[in-house]
DNA sequence: AGCGATCGCGCAAGCGCTTGCGGAAAACGC
DNA sequence: GCGTTTTCCGCAAGCGCTTGCGCGATCGCT
């Protein structure tokens, strides 16, 4: 029914081969054969067969994506860049959502083989190292965010966490802040586990080592909880980092709700920058990390992947910054609010040396 | 390089037509040679070539989703009810962002018709008709979300508005409230319309005509601006209804800034649920929309039609529901609040019969 | 034991396009 | 004017799978 590329070349009266010729525009073809045959094609109103190509060349035009949820704020952003990159540049999106089980992204890793996509962008955590093995085994580029190696068919970009948070601290110290507080991720995404030690690294950096700790889950609820658990055992630090902005988020409603402002009585930091930050009240300070951009590098390094005739990977860093808006502010060290760890001068150093890693408190709820 | 059926025929010593048997599940084989041959898949660490399989068939396994805007966090939930649903059936998801831009849904409509999606969901404005026909020409189903018409191969879901706008009026009716205001999202979107209108008829209804309507742009700073619209031309409405959340937030914070208390001295309505809305400060009572089933409904729907031998498409609802939260409570009119409109008992009565249509203002900024 | 039904499987003709090879005609060089 | 390029295009062999058709072997029944 749909009409083929011979009814084409019938009509325009060349054959099949150069019909190929003029749609791809892969050889010379005399300007008036051309025209005969785009009109042709115009007045018969042909569609290529996409399969019927793919299986001719041997690969496909498409690049996979394989996300954990989709429905994190953090991914649609980085799916519109990836997109738009292989928008331009005549590809088609395969999308696969894991929902962060397992099962499901050897799933996807299988339809990307048996589709052949030219290369796939894995941002998920759950992930076999086989599956590397197997994408690489059938030339089908990778690049992953923060995890994964690199090597022969797959690249990976790695987020400079510490950069944003290095200045979010210092930014923090400058306005007299050093009793800290962090408001982790889930144990189990990579990246949460990064920003955590990009924290206490940072911490360690300005010689504020003392800290506590709480778990998170880069929800919004998340961040509501561990306020909570921390309203309990005051006195408050005087910082609150959270490991995502919807964690920052939710520590913002319940430091509202606890009667507790911000930022006069405390600060919160988030980390993200989603679009939903400056609108909070009070316009959230955070870490902003480009997902649009991440995006299209992701797409950009596959390209270079496949382009390259050795097909070595590469790293690529993306960097953050610190966006400092509404919810920081000096710190204020009152008798009530001064936080264990500094009652006196002296119980400071003695914390240092104490408390290196800072302490972990889980949330009871 | 990558094995073929062929090489997994001869492993297993039968034909490529048994091999394909057993893979596809597409005729009975006897049980020792089906083992035979899947032993010999696995040994061969074998992948079917899904190009190969679609131009033999004809028909590919790929179902097409047209977004507009994933950035929209309206649409990062439909996007995962609808892949779910295919993934589930063993279909895959080729998504196209348009980015408001005609020419790119012209694009994504002739890659979907070049791939042979069996179905594609259509959610977007930007639509020009003849685009649905040469679909349906190539028997390709389609379901659109608001807009479009029922007929071969195109089916439509239609959100009930009305219903949770009915609900979230009479809640407000209810605690006291008879003037309203309307934040409206931008006309160019097909289904802000149907929520101002449904609006209005919810409000007409009830015999409440009189209100005021901005415009908005479904962003947070639209809701923003529309309030500080509204803070220049005290009194204030009663309640404030939003055409989405991110509206409503937007409306929450610039309330808040402003310092009038929500719910005390106004009431605020969204519109969507999305997941932030539970954690606004205070809770956003809004109009729930189950945006992950109706991806799934729209899945279904292209089902449907494929199944159906007619291929005739269908009318789908999906229900709407008020969820109450924070940010309404009782009507607070006190002399300085009384709007415009309600100055004496009978105003009302002269207002009802004045302004029927309402009030428009446009936001200067 | 004979015969039709059933079972289990292979043959081979596509599906619609790409592309290496090569041929005919036109252009060119001297 | 004749060999040599150059230009323009067609032939046909795949790409790897699906599937209608049909054939031999086995089974069930009398």
């Amino acid at each position: 029914m749909p009409g083929r590329m011979e009814d084409v070349a019938k009509k325009a009266g060349v054959s099949v081969t150069t019909v190929s010729h003029v749609v791809n525009k892969t050889r010379h073809v005399a300007p008036e054969t051309r025209r005969r045959v785009q009109e042709a094609i115009r007045e018969l109103n042909y569609y290529k067969d996409a399969h019927a190509r793919h299986l001719a060349r041997g690969r496909s035009d498409f690049f996979g994506l394989i996300l954990s949820d989709i429905g994190n704020p953090f991914f649609p952003e980085v799916v519109k860049g990836f997109e738009a990159a292989g928008l331009e540049k005549g590809f088609d999106l395969l999308l696969f959502n894991t929902n962060y089980d397992p099962g499901r992204t050897e799933a996807a890793v299988r339809r990307m083989i048996e589709n052949k996509v030219r290369g796939v962008a894995v941002m998920t955590s759950e992930w076999g190292s086989s599956l590397a093995e197997d994408l690489a085994a059938h030339q089908v580029a990778v690049v992953f965010l923060d995890l994964g190696p690199v090597g022969e068919y797959t690249s990976n970009i790695q987020v400079n966490y510490s950069g944003g948070i290095y200045q979010a601290i210092d930014h923090l110290r400058k306005l007299g802040h050093h009793d800290f507080c962090f408001i982790a991720g889930p144990q189990a995404l990579r990246s949460a586990v990064t920003r955590r030690k990009a924290f206490v690294d940072a911490l360690n950096q300005w010689n504020l080592p003392s800290h506590l700790t709480l778990e998170g889950n880069h929800k919004v609820d998340g961040g509501i909880r561990a306020v909570q658990t921390l309203l309990d055992r005051r006195p408050l630090p005087t910082a609150i980092l959270c490991s995502n902005d919807l964690t920052a988020l939710g520590a913002l409603k319940a430091l509202a709700e606890a009667g507790v402002t911000v930022p006069e009585d405390v600060s919160v930091v988030g980390f993200d920058d989603i679009d939903f930050a400056q609108f909070a009240h009070p316009a959230l300070t955070t870490v902003n990390l480009s997902r649009e951009r991440l995006g299209q590098l992701a797409f950009d390094a596959l390209g270079k992947i496949l382009k390259s005739k050795s097909h070595e990977g590469a790293r690529y860093v993306v960097e953050t910054q610190l966006m400092v808006r509404e919810s920081t502010a000096v710190a204020n060290i009152s008798a009530d609010k001064a936080p264990h760890s500094h009652a006196g001068e002296d119980s400071h150093e003695q914390a240092t040396t104490q408390e290196v890693t800072g302490t972990v408190v889980r949330p009871s709820g």
